[in-house]
DNA sequence: CCTAGAACATACGCCTCCGTATGGACAGGC
DNA sequence: GCCTGTCCATACGGAGGCGTATGTTCTAGG
C-alpha cells in the first residue's frame, strides 16, 4: 500500500460508520489495521480522534446532500421528473445501507446532530423546491416537505429494524413512491 | 442505601439508556458509582453485563408496551377514543426523552434490534386493533398501522435531531394529532 | 549522492471498563 | 449468641483505545 492522506483516512472512517459500527467504529487502531498502516501515520495527518470524526462527517455531508442534488439537478427534466428521481435513488442507496442511519443514531454526539441538521434542512430544502416547481405553493411546499422526509425517516427505520414486516404491509416500492408522489403533489 | 436486587440495577440501566447515553451507557462500573455501590454487588447479581443489558430491555419492554397498552385499555372509552388517548400518551413521552429513541439507535446490536423489533409489532398491531374497531376495515387497517407508526418514528427522530425546524413547519401538537387522526380514519 | 523535511513505525504511559478472586458485613434461624 | 447463606467491598489482572515521544524510512531538491 502506497502512503497515504488525509482524506484516505477520512474515508476509511466514514466507510466504518456505514458498516454498522457507527461513530465509536472510528477508532484509530482498528482503522490503522485496516489500512495496512499504523497510529504513527494517523497522528501525522490528524491532531486527534475528534478530528477524525469531524472530516469523516464533512465527506458524509458532501455525498448525501451536495453530490445527489448535483446530480439530479444535472439529469434535466422537469420538477416533478426530479422529484420521482431524488425518490428513487434515495430508496435504492438507503436501503443498502448508507452512513445515515449510523449517523441519525448518533445524535447525542453534538458534533454528528449538527452535521445531520445541516444535511435534514439541506435536503428538505431541496425537496421544497422541487415541490415548488412542480406546481405546489411554497407555504405548502415546506410543510409537504418536512412530513415527507419524516416518513421517509421512519420507513428507514423501520427497514433497518423490522425487514419483514415493512415487506409484507407495504406492496412494491414503485408503488409506494408513487402514492407518496400523489399525496404530496395533491391540492 | 439500603441493599440493592436484580431490578435496581436494571432499572438504573434503563434510565442509564434513556439519558442519551445509549448502550454503551450500560456500564458496570460507572452505574456502581451511581448507586453508591461497588462491581461486587454487580456480579452478585448478573453474571456479565451482557445480561444486565438483556434485563434492561426487558423493562422497556414491559413499560414500553405492555403497561400503556394496558393503561390505555383501562381508561374506557371508544375506540377513536383510546386512538387520540394513545397519541396524546406516545407525544408526550416520547417528546421528554425516552428509551425509544436510544434504543433505536442501536439495533446494529442483534439484542436490541430483538427486543425494538418485538416492542415495534406490539405497537402496530394494538394500532390497528384500534383503527379496526374505529370501523376500519382489517387489512386496510394493518397498512394504516404502519404508515402512521413509520411516521411517528420520523417525527421522533426530526424531533431529536432538528427540534426547531421542526417547531417552525409542523404547527401545534393537538392540531397535528387531529390531522393525523382525519387521515387514518378516512375513508 | 546527500541532506532536509515529510511520512511513517515502534514503544510507551494512561485511562476506562470487564471480569475474577477473596475476604468481610449483615441478615434470619436455632 | 453463633452460624450459614446472602449480599457486598476491595484488590487485582487483562484488554482495548487515546495520545505522545522518539526513532526510522522515504522522497524531492540541490
Amino acid at each position: 500500500m502506497s502512503r497515504l492522506n488525509r482524506e484516505d483516512w477520512a474515508s476509511a472512517a466514514l466507510e466504518a460508520i456505514a458498516s454498522g459500527g457507527g461513530i465509536s467504529a472510528v477508532a484509530v487502531e482498528p482503522l490503522a489495521v485496516r489500512l495496512g498502516a499504523t497510529k504513527g501515520s494517523f497522528y501525522w495527518h490528524f491532531a486527534s480522534r475528534a478530528e477524525l470524526v469531524e472530516a469523516a462527517l464533512d465527506l458524509w455531508e458532501q455525498r448525501a446532500t451536495v453530490d445527489v442534488i448535483e446530480k439530479i439537478e444535472s439529469s434535466g427534466g422537469t420538477g416533478e421528473q426530479r422529484l420521482r428521481a431524488l425518490f428513487e435513488h434515495t430508496f435504492q442507496t438507503a436501503a443498502l445501507g448508507g452512513a445515515d442511519m449510523a449517523l441519525l443514531s448518533h445524535t447525542d454526539l453534538t458534533i454528528v446532530r449538527e452535521a445531520v441538521d445541516r444535511v435534514t434542512r439541506r435536503r428538505i430544502r431541496y425537496i421544497a423546491k422541487l415541490l415548488h416547481s412542480a406546481g405546489v405553493p411554497s407555504t405548502v411546499a415546506r410543510r409537504r416537505a418536512v412530513l415527507a422526509y419524516s416518513a421517509f425517516l421512519g420507513n428507514l427505520q423501520l427497514a433497518h429494524a423490522s425487514p419483514e414486516l415493512l415487506r409484507r404491509s407495504v406492496g412494491s416500492v414503485s408503488r409506494y413512491a408513487d402514492e407518496v408522489m400523489a399525496t404530496l403533489l395533491s391540492h
